[in-house]
Parts: C-alpha cells; sequence; structure tokens
RNA sequence: UGGGGGAUCGUCUAGCGGUAGGACGCCGGCCUUUGGAGCCGGCUACCUAGGUUCGAUUCCUAGUCCCCCAGCCA
C-alpha cells in the first residue's frame, strides 16, 4: 500500500498549516487526524476529509495523519463500521501507518480530566430532566437561566460523579456539565453536557462503563492527548469551537490543537447523509450500502470507480468554506480520464441485432487482431473470432436513418471495428411487430484491418461479437438515483420524492466477446464505443454480470437529442 | 428576532490594491478503424449601494440573500 503523492492544489487550509510550519507553531510538527465515528460506512464526503487530512500530512516533512475512532456513543457503534472503514481508507489508498487509535481508549484519562475540572469548580452535576434542561438552554434569542443544582458544593459533585461512573443511577437522571455561561449567545457555551448515563454495551468497553463522554468534551481532548496540530472539520462545528478551545485550555495540556473548519461535499443527484443512506438501505430502495448507484465508497468500488479517481476529484474540487454543489459530470469525468488510460478494450453488444454476411463462407473463423489499449501500447493485442454470424448493436441499425446517422442502414456501409467493411443488403422483420430481427448484409475481403490495399474510408466503425463464439452476460446500467439535482437539499419530508424509479437498468442476454469467459469480479473493461464496466463480485464465469461505471462521452446521442428539440 | 459563517462564469475553484485565471460543462472546428481519446478555438462571473484610493473582486460602511446552532448525536 503506497500513500499517493503529494497534491499541489493549494486552500486556505493548507495555507494556514504552512504559515504554522513557517512561524515554528507547534514546534513545527503537522499531525492530523480523521476521526469517522464506526456508526455507518464512509461516502465520498468522507474522502474529501480523508484526502485532505492525510494530503497535508504527507505534504509536511515528518507529517502523520491519524485514524481515529470517535466512538463515546455505546449505542450507534458496531465493530462492523470499524473494519469497513479501515479497508475503505485503505482501499483509497492511505496508510495511518501505527497511528490507529480509539476515543474508548481514553475513557480513563477523559473521567480524571473531568474530576480535576470538577475540582476547579468548571464542571457540576445536574439532576435535572432532559426536558427541564431543554427549557433551561432558553432559546437563540433568549438567554438561558442557571440549573437549581449549578451551585452544588465541589465534594458533593465529586461524590455524585463517582456514583455516576459505579453505576448507582439510572438513565438521565443526572448529566456533567461545563460551568461556563448560560447567558452566552452562543448556545454551546450554555454548560454544555459533559457526561450523560448510558447503561449499554460498549462495544470495546464492553461494560466496563456506564457514563460516557460527550463529542465536544472528548473530542478537543482526544486530539489534545495524540498531539493533533490541525483539527480540521466540517462547517456545522465552527460555533462549537469556543468551547473546544476552552477544553483545551482547561486541559493545560503541552498540545493545544486548532480547529479549522471547511465546508463538506455535496453532489448533485445524489444524498449524503447517513440519515438518508440508510433510509434507503432499510426501506430497500437500493441493495445495500454497496449498492453501485450510492455514493458510498463500498458503493463506488463495486461500481467499478478507482481510488485514483476519486482521489483526483477531491484534490480538484478544492477546499473551501462557501456552500456548494459539486455536478456529478465533474467526478465522471475524473472516473473517464482514469479509466480511458488503464482500461482494457474489449467488444460487448448489449442489445443484440442479428447479422448474416452472405457473401462469407460458412464455417470459416478468421482471427482478427484487436487492440487492446490504444492509450497503451504495451497493453499489446489480442485474437478476436470473425465469422459469418455475426451480432451487432440494434442501436448501430436504423431502417430509416435520420441525418447525420452515419452507421448501418439498408444500402449503407460501416467497418466492423478490426473486421471487414459490410453494406447491408436486407433487413427481416418481424411480421407481427414490424421489428428489425436480422440483417443480411455483404462484406468486402478487400477491406479486413490491417491489409495495405484497401484505403476505402467509410463513416462509421461499429463493434460486433461473432454469434458462435461470443459469451452471454448480464449487464447493469446505472442512472441517477435522483432526478432532481439538489436531492441533498430538497424539503425534509419528501426527500425521496425525486427519486428516479429507472436509476438501475438490468440488461441479459448482452453478448460479449469470448476473452471475457472468465473475467475475474473486479477487472474493469471499457466496452468500445460504449463505456466502462466492471465484473460484479456476483459474477461467475458462466453468468457474467457486469456494472456499467460511468458511459463513454456520446456525441450522437448529443445529436440526435438536439434534432428532437428544434431551437427555441 | 441572538450567535457563528458564506457570497466570483451554468457548476467547482483561483485571486491576498494593479489586464478576473483554471477545471468541468456547453458550442464550433481538426483528427480518428471507438460519434471514445486527443488537439485547436469560443462561451459566460466579481450580491447591491455608498466610501477610501491614481486604481477596489480585494480595504471600510450599510444593506440583501444563503447556510449552521436551541441532542443527555457526532
Amino acid at each position: 500500500m503506497s500513500t499517493p503523492e503529494p497534491s499541489t492544489s493549494s486552500n486556505f487550509i493548507r495555507e494556514i498549516v504552512a504559515a504554522d510550519r513557517a512561524a515554528g507553531k507547534h514546534g513545527g510538527r503537522v499531525v492530523t487526524r480523521f476521526p469517522p465515528e464506526p456508526n455507518g460506512y464512509l461516502h465520498i464526503g468522507h474522502a474529501k476529509a480523508i484526502v485532505l487530512n492525510f494530503g497535508i500530512a504527507n505534504e509536511a516533512s515528518g507529517g502523520i495523519c491519524h485514524l481515529r475512532f470517535d466512538d463515546t456513543n455505546p449505542t450507534t457503534e458496531d465493530p462492523e463500521y470499524v473494519q469497513a472503514i479501515q479497508e475503505d481508507v485503505r482501499w483509497l489508498g492511505f496508510d495511518w501507518h501505527d497511528r490507529l487509535f480509539y476515543a474508548s481508549d481514553y475513557f480513563e484519562q477523559l473521567y480524571a480530566f473531568a474530576i480535576s475540572l470538577i475540582k476547579k469548580d468548571k464542571a457540576y452535576v445536574d439532576s435535572l430532566t432532559a426536558d427541564q434542561i431543554r427549557e433551561h438552554r432558553g432559546t437563540l434569542t433568549e438567554s438561558g437561566r442557571d440549573s437549581p443544582y449549578r451551585t452544588r458544593s465541589v465534594d458533593e459533585n465529586v461524590n455524585l460523579f463517582a456514583r455516576m461512573r459505579a453505576g448507582e443511577f439510572a438513565d438521565g437522571t443526572h448529566v456533567l456539565r461545563a460551568k461556563i455561561d448560560m447567558g452566552s449567545p452562543n448556545i454551546n457555551l450554555r454548560d454544555p453536557i459533559l457526561y450523560r448515563i448510558r447503561h449499554a454495551i460498549h462495544y470495546r468497553t464492553g461494560t466496563a462503563w456506564c457514563i460516557y463522554p460527550s463529542y465536544d468534551f472528548a473530542h478537543p481532548l482526544s486530539d489534545a492527548i495524540e498531539g493533533i496540530t490541525h483539527s480540521i472539520c466540517t462547517l456545522e462545528f465552527e460555533d462549537h469551537r469556543p468551547l473546544y478551545d476552552w477544553v483545551v485550555a482547561e486541559a493545560d495540556s503541552p498540545h493545544r490543537p486548532q480547529q479549522i473548519e471547511f465546508a463538506r461535499l455535496n453532489l448533485t443527484s445524489t444524498v449524503m447523509s447517513k440519515r438518508k443512506l440508510l433510509e434507503l438501505v432499510d426501506k430497500k430502495l437500493v441493495s445495500g450500502w454497496d449498492d453501485p448507484r450510492l455514493p458510498t465508497l463500498k458503493g463506488l468500488r463495486r461500481r467499478g470507480v478507482t481510488p485514483e479517481a476519486i482521489r483526483a476529484f477531491c484534490e480538484h474540487i478544492g477546499v473551501a468554506k462557501r456552500d456548494a454543489i459539486v455536478e456529478m459530470q465533474l467526478l465522471e469525468h475524473f472516473i473517464r480520464e482514469d479509466l480511458n488510460r488503464r482500461s482494457p478494450r474489449v467488444m460487448a453488444v448489449l442489445r443484440p441485432l442479428k447479422v448474416v454476411l452472405d457473401n462469407y463462407p460458412d464455417g470459416v473463423v478468421e482471427e482478427l487482431d484487436a487492440v487492446n489499449n490504444p492509450e497503451d501500447i504495451s497493453a499489446g493485442t489480442r485474437k478476436v473470432p470473425f465469422s459469418r454470424t455475426l451480432y451487432i448493436e440494434q442501436d448501430d441499425f436504423r431502417e430509416n436513418p435520420p441525418k447525420q446517422f452515419f452507421r448501418l442502414a439498408p444500402g449503407r456501409e460501416v467497418r466492423l471495428r478490426y473486421g471487414y467493411i459490410i453494406k447491408c443488403v436486407s433487413a427481416t422483420k418481424d411480421p407481427q411487430t414490424g421489428a428489425v430481427t436480422e440483417l443480411h448484409c455483404t462484406y468486402d475481403p478487400e477491406t479486413r484491418s490491417g491489409s495495405a490495399q484497401e484505403q476505402r474510408k467509410v463513416k462509421a466503425t461499429i463493434h460486433w461479437v461473432s454469434a458462435s463464439h461470443a459469451v452471454t452476460a448480464a449487464v447493469r446500467l446505472y442512472h441517477p438515483l435522483f432526478l432532481s439535482d439538489r436531492a441533498n437539499l430538497s424539503a425534509e419530508q419528501d426527500w425521496t420524492g425525486s427519486l428516479n424509479p429507472q436509476s438501475l437498468e438490468l440488461l441479459t442476454g448482452c453478448l460479449v466477446e469470448p476473452s471475457l469467459h472468465s473475467a475475474a469480479p473486479g477487472s474493469r473493461f471499457q466496452f468500445e464505443r460504449q463505456g466502462y464496466f466492471c465484473v460484479d463480485p456476483d459474477s461467475l464465469p458462466d453468468a457474467l454480470i457486469f456494472n456499467r461505471t460511468v458511459s463513454l462521452k456520446d456525441t450522437w446521442a448529443r445529436v440526435e437529442k438536439a434534432r428532437q428539440t428544434p431551437p427555441r
């Protein structure tokens, strides 16, 4: 596993880090961290944070990025996610070396620090109910009121907090709160809750604890304990920063990490929030967390997206503080760019139409040379069998070709990729439906690919497979999960309203060239003229399944669309 | 209506008082045995109003609009 090259794209956070290093702040060290809660799977929004945090650390000599599980809430977390998150980070191409941490490993230290806060009279045990605490908190425009328990003595607080830990009280009966300012205009400073009682089994600490620290308490302290220099998080934590700084200052730690916030990633025609992704999975609107339509890392991986493409995308979208929605087309661009460079080309017919070459000898099979990757000559060539009966794409024939349609039509010629120029003589139709069922063509023997004598040009080259050699496959085409670009931000109640009912299109009876017969799950190909496809994990040698990662750019589709929508 | 943030091409993003640049996208053209890729060209932006200045996207003032915060979630 190698860590990717440092990026050159700058942003305001990199500038802060560079300035801090130049000024010798934090002793010139750079230590960042990626701190997921293990309560769900990672998505491409997390990838932005991962690329940023690991990127910044990797750029600084001696810099390092920790992976820390922010596991302070026993009721939501699961070791399954701990595993999956590590896999995803590694798959993305990043390495935390031996810097794997868990907030739960700090529970004892956190507890000790809470005691010291109490002894400084900076924290107290509150015995109001959750509802009462909410009432006392005030509102956005009204000041809060002190809890009647705010003036408990230090001794009483120490005693009560110890009894909280000892398990003497039921959930919700007491909390530990910081004693800051109930009149603060910043609600986060109105005596925030530091510990709550939760009689629950923590996936790592079991029943050792029944009190758990809150994010606002555990996070800054974890950062300080690990010597994090730059604690990078998303915008919604901006007004927690004064509290973060308060906790760090009270901790008297030799390390003073600084929190820096950036805008989270939004993408058009998808959703990114854990809650919405969970709902899609729970309601079976998608097949699971690795459904290739999802922006989860597992989903993108199953779809055939490469970690390199995701990294390039994350570097190019930049990092700033303004809310933004990045177009899915930009992600697709980076996917195509990467896949174009590396994918072997093959021929696959998704919607077959039978073609008989009337003048081609029956029983003869020619092995034609096909280039594996024109972008990479070292990928070599392969043989593709050619014979009298072939299949081509239904879309590559029109009985009544529109203007600008260069492909096959009665009386017209096209080149078969790596093969011959053929001419359509007649089309057989189903007498019932009128649909074209079979084409009769003639081939020009002088035009075989690579033969020197024939210089004739035709307007189009189409892909094909030999009927008796082709392998049957199923192909899944993915379309946008949402019809609305702004699904991410649409009204809460009906956010599923713009779900695309046709986001998954299953094609069976597709015919692929024989070289694909035992293609391994996960392997990626370009189906010439169509797009990039990968072999699904469910695929078997005799029951191939391909997922379309992304289509090729389709100029003809655009031309045809423009024809149908006359200019205004 | 309190507090915290943010406004630059259609979309992301750069700019740090001196010709508003890049990428995606879109539109043309060239090339092409993938209507792919590649190459060339074009398109469109500083939220508003004042002020400071020789000069303002940048600094100041006042607005406008957008986002976040009232979990014992993170």
